[in-house]
DNA sequence: CGGCCAGTTGACACCGTTCAACCGCTGTGG
DNA sequence: CCACAGCGGTTGAACGGTGTCAACTGGCCG
């Protein structure tokens, strides 16, 4: 079996493998390590991925959606990020800050092992998996920064358009977006908690994108029926991590074989 | 002369230094790359310190305060991280977000070459280096996340305490704060665009917390007279360094000698 | 049928923006 | 020495985006 075909034939129910491959070229153990999940681990709806203070062991997400939050005494709850399938638990950041929060499941939830990868990545066994992790963790602080720009400099009916275009670009490197839809499991209020809004004027903000042909979803299902016009209504700017990783190689082919910071 | 005693000179005048001082104890190597700044460089007041699309050498900040800002076509702009004396840009992070806006310098600064210590950990040379960058690494996340949280869970009052508590927090790693007071070389304007609100209601809100008597700035030196009562009126939970470099070493020694995304 | 949850709508209060004017200091040039 | 410009800070008034509260709808499921 090569991998050309392991690829082809896991990659749409592997969002991991799919992620990755957009990264970089993996090579065979990338791809074994990748391509096999071990240690799969339900959790279900309201469970918590990490616990303060308590380190846990690096992990992949394979299917459900997940969030980084922050409560108030009060009552106030903020979501710091988001974690869809494909993304990664922890892998390198075992010195995690007590403060940021705590990751809760916000559907049920199927997690990978990623202990073996980390390791691979660490006593150089895969160039390549180091390549993809580095360009992966520069993705992911990418959106770290988008959200704190949308609640920064955005409005609440921009917050909400950008939020979406996010979603649609990390789903796309998994190989769940069809055309101009994708799946999307989250209430309104969920919404409102990640763009900093009530559930109500969520609520309208996301009737006045309907009514502008930017955004519908229901049922489980989002669609962005006019990505040029969305993207040009909320200055979303698309990532697109290939580019990357070929500027990193160009100016410092020496890091290729290295995990970083 | 000792490592120590080089630490006791230089850690007043050298930020770098004193900041790593907190997340490890450095051997030899580590005390003479960070002990001996070269390739000192120094940045005008609003000049660029990344350039977009082109990655720039690793640097460490040796005294003045930048931030990564990104602007919108009509003008918005929003202020996403700052870097303060003791911080590191670039490094490890080559493979750069090319959407996260530009880092600018926001008073003159000065900054010093980390090639060598980019070297030193990826090669291995310098367990005590990797550790600290890791710590390093996870404290810059934790005020990404204070960032994200300040602006989308807290009053306008709350942000700017939560702000002025983080600088103090991360000055005094570096040895620059004196008993409740600290250099403080910015606007209100460059607050706002911090904060996310206009420099008219910066200005309000500042007022009220000297009122209140939690915080005082002016003439290029802030003051936080009562930090608990700050703390509490904000919701700022303080980060401890050593702790978390503990708890990394107690549950996964391993990855002391490495260095990790 | 009845309860529950997510979504929807309207009325009203309030936090924060905007615009405009003014203050006080500093540096500069006549 | 004074005139003046420029900048950061301060103040007041009016506007508007967003939160809050409350009620209601519709679908799903026991």
């Amino acid at each position: 079996m090569t991998g050309e075909e392991i690829s082809l034939r896991d990659s749409l129910a592997n969002p991991v493998l799919s992620r990755f491959g957009h990264f970089c070229a993996l090579d065979d153990l990338g791809l074994s390590l990748l391509a096999h999940p071990t240690g799969e681990v339900q959790v279900r709806q309201g469970g918590a991925l990490t616990r303060t203070g308590w380190p846990r062991a690096p992990r992949f997400v394979l299917s459900g959606w997940a969030a980084r939050t922050e409560t108030l005494p009060d009552g106030r709850r903020q979501i710091l990020a988001f974690y869809l399938p494909g993304d990664s638990l922890e892998v390198y950041k075992r010195a995690h800050p007590l403060s940021a929060g705590q990751v809760v499941a916000l559907t049920p939830m199927v997690t990978m092992d990623a202990t073996q990868v980390e390791a691979a990545i660490r006593d150089g066994f895969s160039p390549s998996l180091a390549c993809g992790m580095r360009v992966s963790a520069c993705l992911v602080e990418a959106h770290l920064l988008n959200q704190t720009f949308r609640l920064g400099r955005l409005t609440a009916y921009e917050r909400i358009c950008h939020l979406f275009l996010e979603f649609h670009e990390r789903l796309s490197l998994t190989g769940m977006v069809s055309g101009a839809a994708f799946p999307f499991p989250l209430s309104q209020e969920i919404i409102g908690e990640a763009t900093a809004m009530s559930t109500v004027h969520a609520n309208r903000m996301v009737q006045e994108l309907r009514r502008d042909g930017l955004l519908d979803f229901r049922g489980g299902l989002a669609i962005l029926p006019d990505l040029p016009r969305a993207r040009q209504a909320c200055n979303f700017k698309p990532h697109d991590p290939q580019r990357w990783a070929q500027a990193a190689h160009d100016h410092h082919p020496e890091l290729d074989h290295q995990i970083g910071s």
